[in-house]
DNA sequence: TCATTTCGGTTGTTATTACAACATTTCGAA
DNA sequence: TTCGAAATGTTGTAATAACAACCGAAATGA
């Protein structure tokens, strides 16, 4: 277990948490970890949630499975990663995804209401944990609620708009750099490169805005 | 503010906390009301949010400008929502959006560390209202998490089905009745009405699938 | 009951997008 | 520097969607 700690150092449910506190949090909640070999369960579709995950080494995918059985792979799970934090905050909702080992993994579980109960004065790191808990769902939750804003947009103009200004608004200036490259931008809201670039080029023509690489200008209305 | 405990009750915070125990967490979390004008800022954007807003009468909408100043409504406050939960738990992050009151308002603040900040342990009902905070704030995750997985489909019959086959695994019967009308059903999927009933039309001429008004029923793959 | 409105489906036209194929630029490694 | 690979931009075409206009059925309510 000791070996893992620079791991959970690094974990978002830990920061701010002293190395040698977190030795003692782990026992108070009594943690658990778990080998799993690859092509394992990790969490299967229709659980009920009541721990969260921190993946400590090796990876594994979140999927998911429609009616027809066809598979989307929703994300990755690397070291560090917290995972099913959502639904262990919705606990008598079944869990619609699975978690699949793509390696030898070792993962920790955590129970939340252990998180959740403060159980002495000592303890008084608890709040420090359900704050980074809170943290780690809202953070989350702006990411998709910003994404959302950009992809509801009905043409490719129009989202770009939307994600740029959403951009100069967060840096506070009008010229700011992307980090996606053009291909990772169209990934992002969903619509192909080519278009992307050719909308750009428009955009650029029109005097709407300016851009070399992934630095970009928006001029004001004229 | 007797007058608002039936709005309290309501609330997605206080789900669960008996009527005579509310009022002594109003006290303890040193809740204050604040009365606004019919279009008043709320909260401005920009703003580092530490309380979050609980509307008890009147209506507000949460607004957002661009970069060229063009506003969009992004949704209403009703009496009893819960509103700014996500940047108060993120209060190092400016709040990119504004509420601005519909008409004469009565708001409720509460501050987010004292909530978070168990005082003294007659303050058990702390815990409780963690829970739902982190509810409240899952619940929306989860919500959003879904559309988006429809939304970033590429046609409107992959976003079709995606919606309608996530129906069918959460009722768990290939027969379902679903909570839209289509006009509702298109504005969710971003999408146009017409083309919405004309997919429709298509999958069930090609027998994938079978509906009558809002009951929808999926086929097995022959 | 009848009148009216709302809702859902259909069709044709136009606009937008995806896709493929290729050109150009950029960048890093040999 | 030169070469090759990766990233970005450009163009044409086919597929798809939005939009408008319309029809009929169902719901509403006087």
């Amino acid at each position: 277990m000791e070996e893992y700690l620079p791991i959970l150092r690094k974990s978002s449910l830990f920061t701010g948490v002293r190395p040698d506190e977190i030795h003692v949090m782990l026992k108070c909640l009594s943690a658990r970890m778990k080998h799993f070999k690859k092509d394992e369960f990790i969490i299967r579709s229709g659980d009920y949630i009541r721990s969260v995950g921190l993946m400590l080494s090796g990876t594994a995918l979140i999927i998911q499975e429609d009616f027809w059985g066809r598979r989307t792979i929703i994300s990755e799970v690397l070291p560090g990663t917290l995972f099913a934090e959502t639904f262990a905050c919705l606990s008598s909702i079944p869990i619609e995804m699975s978690v699949v080992s793509d390696s030898e993994c070792d993962v920790l579980f955590l129970d939340f209401n252990k998180i959740l109960t403060v159980c002495t004065s000592a303890c008084s790191f608890h709040t420090r944990l359900i704050q980074n808990l809170l943290s780690s769902i809202a953070g989350r939750n702006l990411t998709l609620t910003k994404k959302m804003q950009h992809m509801s947009q009905k043409t490719i103009r129009e989202k770009l708009l939307s994600y740029l200004s959403a951009e100069s608004l967060k840096n506070n200036t009008s010229t700011f750099d992307i980090p996606f490259n053009r291909q990772q931008l169209a990934d992002y809201l969903s619509i192909d490169r080519s278009a992307l670039s050719n909308e750009l080029s428009k955009l650029q023509a029109e005097g709407i805005l300016s851009y070399k690489k992934n630095c970009f200008t928006l001029m004001e209305e004229t």
